[in-house]
DNA sequence: CGGCTAATTGACTTTAATCAACTACAGTGG
DNA sequence: CCACTGTAGTTGATTAAAGTCAATTAGCCG
């Protein structure tokens, strides 16, 4: 994540702590979903950092070299699997306790800290929709985000115009205009007016969205 | 970025020393290249983040709302535009000195809290890429990406497989392989073999990258 | 040298973009 | 109150970009 070259001191106080392990080509150094209590400090080599999906469809998140940090995780688990691209040392370290940031803090600080992972995480997440999820899917992502963030049950009420979709999900208009035509044509959702829906399937919309 | 209904204490503390503002939908809250001194909480609306190309391209990285805290910068300057998409109140605080990664810093918590900040950045990044940028855009991109990593003038060696390379830049291999072979035939890259190339016209890639 | 995988290239298909009407709707002024 | 205007959204026809399928070539390691 961070050129250590960039820092004073690079790795030298980092290095004195952790414990160095290698890595084969393609090997696996954490699998998505595993306990997050470390993050690492790549000596030399490359490592990727990527998501699969159910039907196979592969997505890397960024690729780090050495004087990169990563695994630096928010939550518990790892959101994405990290692999060795070719030959790779790395230095293993403990997970700072500030970091949990799923433990309750209050102070100003945890809460900017708290903030700027969780965009982080949300970046993240909005790159692999980006880079892998076709338009109607996309579509079904956006939605079941929005309800999410909604306090409503069914009811979605979109501030957005469909340009700021479309622009949001990389896409046109008429895309946009055309997959919710096919979410309604399909019964997952239902029209109020352009920019009142009812989300009539939520099933339906997370099986589509991968 | 958080939703402060998920944190103790949600906005009372942030609140009660910072300053209310008011926005029209579209208006402008900061734009891209302002010097960011300051991050904000949402009280009630909607604002997006997002960025204009050269030649009129938008993408919206993110869309925020009540609870949400944005404008959280590791640069003096902020990286996107900031606009109320509907009527929108918001709470503005100066940027604590502690978020100012610019300046140099040697404990271990810094180079984590560097590392964050970074990656998250790049996150952001490489969705604006995923979202609106062609095939051969993603892969001038790419070429500079990995080239500014290098401490190599002009030679440049790929460590991953055109697959790793496609499944980072939202891609196939054939079209990876497609779009390298147009910027060899345009005179941009030459190979000395399939992971090893040197970078013929920086500045031509860098047009082609928008 | 042979056998394997990675990478390239070509032919064709699919998806989403573009271009072009057309409709719905909100705000304005007669 | 209702016609008029302008913007937002939808829909259809066509084009362009990237994906898919298939075959071939290049590298690499035994």
């Amino acid at each position: 994540m961070i050129r250590a070259a960039a820092l004073p001191r690079p790795d030298g106080a980092l290095r004195a702590i952790g414990t160095v392990r290698h890595f084969a080509p393609q090997q696996t150094i954490f699998a998505e979903g595993d306990p997050a209590g470390h993050f690492m400090l790549i000596i030399h080599g490359m490592v990727r950092s990527c998501s699969t999906f159910s039907d196979g469809r592969r997505f890397i998140g960024a690729f780090y070299a050495a004087g990169d940090l990563f695994g630096l995780e928010r939550k518990e688990a790892y959101l994405a699997s990290a692999e060795a691209v070719c030959e790779t040392a790395i230095v293993l370290y403990p997970a700072p306790d500030w970091l949990d940031i799923a433990r309750p803090q209050d102070s100003l600080s945890s809460q900017v800290f708290g903030a700027m992972m969780l965009g982080a995480d949300q970046a993240r997440s909005h790159a692999r929709l980006l880079g892998r999820l076709h338009a109607i899917e996309k579509l079904s992502a956006f939605l079941l985000e929005r309800h999410e963030r909604s306090n409503q049950r069914l009811q979605l009420t979109l501030e957005m115009s469909r340009q700021d979709i479309a622009d949001y999900l990389g896409l046109t208009v008429e895309t946009v205009s055309r997959c919710l035509a096919q979410l309604k044509r399909d019964n997952l959702i239902r029209f109020h007016s352009s920019r009142r829906l009812d989300l009539l399937d939520i099933m339906a919309l997370q099986a589509i969205s991968g």
